[in-house]
DNA sequence: TTTCAGGCTTACTTTTTGGTAAGTTATTGA
DNA sequence: TCAATAACTTACCAAAAAGTAAGCCTGAAA
């Protein structure tokens, strides 16, 4: 087992997982790797399936754990931006492959993901 | 929005998740990647925080989904084996790719895994 | 002949997760 | 002046996930 901040995980696997699991966490981080700085509401229009209690929870989490960061962009009206830390960004090669995978997938179950492809608002 | 399956995704990583999204899923996965064909309990025993219910559970699901299949091996005593299918191997940039960025995150972290390294049995 | 291991299944309970909806402060636009 | 938007926060409740523990069948080992 490995010990790492009072915790033990199986593998390094499962420390990455620590980082990432979680409902929403990767679709958030590939979300702002896809479209880089986003605010708030962006990021929760685009995904409308979370609801903002959820959103602001995993986007929480994501900080703590240093994969994404925020800058206040205007104090009044106060709006804000979220973006991948340099540590978020060394994940991008998941979020490609996971892209690419899901893009297979359709393809092999006969959906052509190409017209479908937009953002959700 | 895609639909699939009589669900809808926000994206093609949403599809993705899907399939392996959930508690040990990943971990399961890659165990297989790493040690192949393996019995219920050598599972079980190698992911030692996983109760014998969960890991039912998700083989199954993972089963129903196509990312592994098992044999079985021998009917008196039943004995099987699970493995990864086509689909399940189509993953491994994945189990790596994680590895390899838990490995990372560990030696950032002073953490020399490969002192570590081995079952858990 | 009792115990143990392998591969499960089931019932029951607790914990965690997540949804709904409302409220906050501030600003811009109608 | 009223409504809407952005970025949150909070309380309350329902649903889902997960833990515990026991039990089942078969065969081999002690």
């Amino acid at each position: 087992m490995i010990e790492l901040h009072e915790k033990t995980y199986v593998c390094p696997v499962d420390v990455t997982l620590s980082m990432i699991g979680g409902k929403w966490k990767i679709l958030i981080l590939s979300h702002l790797h896809q479209f880089g700085r986003r605010g708030f509401s962006e990021i929760r229009d685009n995904l409308p399936k979370v609801s903002e209690k959820m959103l602001m929870q995993q986007l929480n989490e994501l900080r703590r754990n240093d994969l994404i960061d925020k800058k206040i962009v205007l104090l009044k009206p106060y709006r804000v931006e979220y973006f991948l830390t340099e540590s978020g960004k060394s994940l991008k090669p998941l979020y490609s492959f996971m892209s690419t995978w899901g893009i297979d997938y359709l393809k092999q179950h006969n959906i052509d993901y190409l017209k479908d492809q937009q953002l959700y608002k």
